[in-house]
DNA sequence: TAGGTGATCTTG
DNA sequence: AAGATCACCTAT
């Protein structure tokens, strides 16, 4: 049942947004005190600290929260919006380089009832389809921030399919209203014609 | 379409 | 120390 391991190297090339749209179509795996639940990454959004004003990290902006950003590629990077929901990003490139990929949505693969009733919800296309709902599903939080996605044996990705590039919509990225020109930038990524998509 | 929620960051 | 902001979700 288990797919190889995605290889820390895969997040350490240095073009941000190929590793966003490369993460379609793997597999996120989580097994927390043996519940363990999967889903199949449909839409991601890259986030470059160097030039892009939607990046915490932008301008290499050093705080206690970005910490992480600085790390080489391969870790967790979790955060809370809203004082509601948890936000989980790949950190990628190499080290000194903040750069971190979004995991917006993703199809429902195994632990399905676990992740129902974490969500208190049963409708699969409802269930991991937006980043707060996503990390809600898997079981997420801020204690997760800061893992290496390679070594951990709770938090981790597989292999799976790929996705031909004319499968792959292109588009704004959600929620950045604030980044000026850089709202504009063509970064988020899904899977056409999916049906575990946060928005149309 | 509006409101809830609290960590994080900036300003004074 | 206080105030503003925020990579969202749910329900009307």
């Amino acid at each position: 049942m288990r797919r190889p391991k995605i290889k820390s190297e895969f997040y350490r090339r240095t073009n941000v947004v190929a590793v966003a749209r490369d993460l379609l179509g793997k597999v996120i795996v989580t097994n927390f005190n043996g519940q363990l639940t999967s889903a199949i990454i449909t839409e991601t959004e890259a986030y470059s600290g160097h030039l892009d004003k939607a990046c915490h990290a932008y301008l290499s902006r050093h705080t206690e929260r970005t910490r992480i950003f600085f790390e080489e590629g391969g870790y967790s990077y979790v955060y809370m919006v809203y004082g509601i929901h948890f936000m989980f990003n790949i950190i990628t490139n190499t080290k000194g380089n903040p750069d971190a990929v979004l995991i917006r949505s993703a199809e429902p693969l195994e632990g399905i009832d676990i992740m129902q009733s974490r969500r208190k919800l049963t409708n699969l296309r409802h269930l991991l389809t937006g980043p707060g709902k996503f990390t809600q599903a898997m079981g997420l939080t801020k204690m997760h921030n800061g893992m290496d996605l390679y070594e951990s044996d709770e938090v981790w990705m597989e292999e799976y399919k790929t996705i031909p590039d004319d499968e792959i919509f292109t588009s704004t990225r959600i929620g950045i209203d604030y980044a000026e020109e850089d709202a504009l930038l063509p970064w988020r990524f899904y899977i056409t014609g999916s049906d575990y998509i946060s928005k149309r």
